[in-house]
DNA sequence: GTCTATCTACGGGTTATTACTTAGAAAATG
DNA sequence: CATTTTCTAAGTAATAACCCGTAGATAGAC
């Protein structure tokens, strides 16, 4: 019997999950948790053998959560499930050392022979994410430093070189060069353009 | 027997709604589909009494198809559903002539009786929705003109303010004035934090 | 030890944006 | 018809951003 805790702030989801593994008799949920924060309290009286658990959760969300599970119960294997199939999002999870990753929008039967695998001890990544990391690895996001990074995040938060000056300790021409470095490699030449870029590409959190 | 098509891109939530209501008897989905494009093709064959449909999917969105079923079949009811509590989604939504709008994440009984105040003519919207609309209805959005809100979908996609004059065929100076106006009116200083808002307040489209 | 990447920073010049004011024309509202 | 709103636009001056190159310091890789 696996031993599965779920986790999603949408009850809605877990319903849906809940129904979905009820069809297979190897499986039991043995908890469900609205948060990260509720997972965590739950693990400390109760020992799943996996945890599956939504990215996107208010208060502690799936990302901390995570690395969080990993770091205090390592033996807990982890299976993210996200409705966005985002390189960043993808590489996140997979160097936090998650299990797994699933779409939400994968059928039953998928879901069921991922947490079995996982359970098995290998690790399970849904079809659409093997293709998004083939991908573009190499290609625009890695290509900006942590530094520019970090630059464009202030830049896509409202704030203008002066304050970006201010906020990081260097000189506003600093600003300058790394805006320009930033605006070179990503091929866009307005401010707002990278404010665009940076929400759509989550570069601002 | 109330007669409703369920239409959601993500099968997951379509199971979770379908477990929550086949607890009632009274209530009898003849049908799904994935995005509105379906919804559109099925109803050429089929009659139902209600439409529940998720705002946010691919190819024709819920907003979209919400306007083209009420124009073309205004005696079905249509009931909104979002993950979002989002005040610009629901005032679109009331406009566009919705029978109700529900937040995801309400509970089985809530949903159906949401259903069945709807069948029975009334309107039926969550109760958090009540206080969203209650907050700040003439605030912010609302004071934009349709020129402003041209203006900052332009700026939302990157122009600069020659751009925009030429894409409107108006002055810089005219484009200085509604921009400097949009900013005081939604008290942002900065053309990032312009862009910022636009997309998160969903002006952007 | 050499090479490369990254972070830092400036000079000099150009262009864009902003701040503050004012104001006419047209349309909608009363 | 009077009033208000909206869209239009400009003067003037200050400030910010951008474009071009250049370059030292530091850390890691080969």
């Amino acid at each position: 019997m696996i031993k599965l805790i779920l986790v999603d702030d949408h009850p809605l989801f877990r319903e849906g999950i809940s129904a979905r593994l009820s069809m297979h008799q190897g499986i039991d949920i043995i908890s469900e948790a609205e948060n990260g924060r509720q997972l965590l309290e739950q693990l400390t009286t109760c020992s799943p053998d996996i945890v599956m658990m939504d990215i996107n959760m208010p208060d502690i969300n799936g990302m901390d959560a995570l690395e969080m599970v990993k770091e205090k119960y390592p033996s807990i294997k982890v299976i993210m499930l996200s409705m966005h199939d985002d390189k960043e999002y993808i590489l996140n999870v997979i160097r936090a050392g998650a299990e797994g990753y699933l779409l939400k929008d994968i059928s039953g039967e998928e879901m069921i022979s991922a947490i079995i695998k996982v359970y098995e001890g290998s690790k399970c990544f849904s079809n659409e994410i093997a293709e998004i990391l083939a991908q573009d690895t190499n290609q625009k996001n890695d290509v900006l430093t942590t530094r520019e990074q970090l630059v464009l995040r202030l830049i896509s938060h409202g704030y203008n070189n002066k304050k970006i000056a201010v906020e990081l300790d260097i000189s506003v021409r600093t600003v300058e060069t790394h805006k320009r470095n930033i605006k070179q490699k990503l091929m866009i030449n307005t401010t707002s353009g990278l404010v665009r870029y940076a929400i759509e590409h989550r570069l601002d959190k």
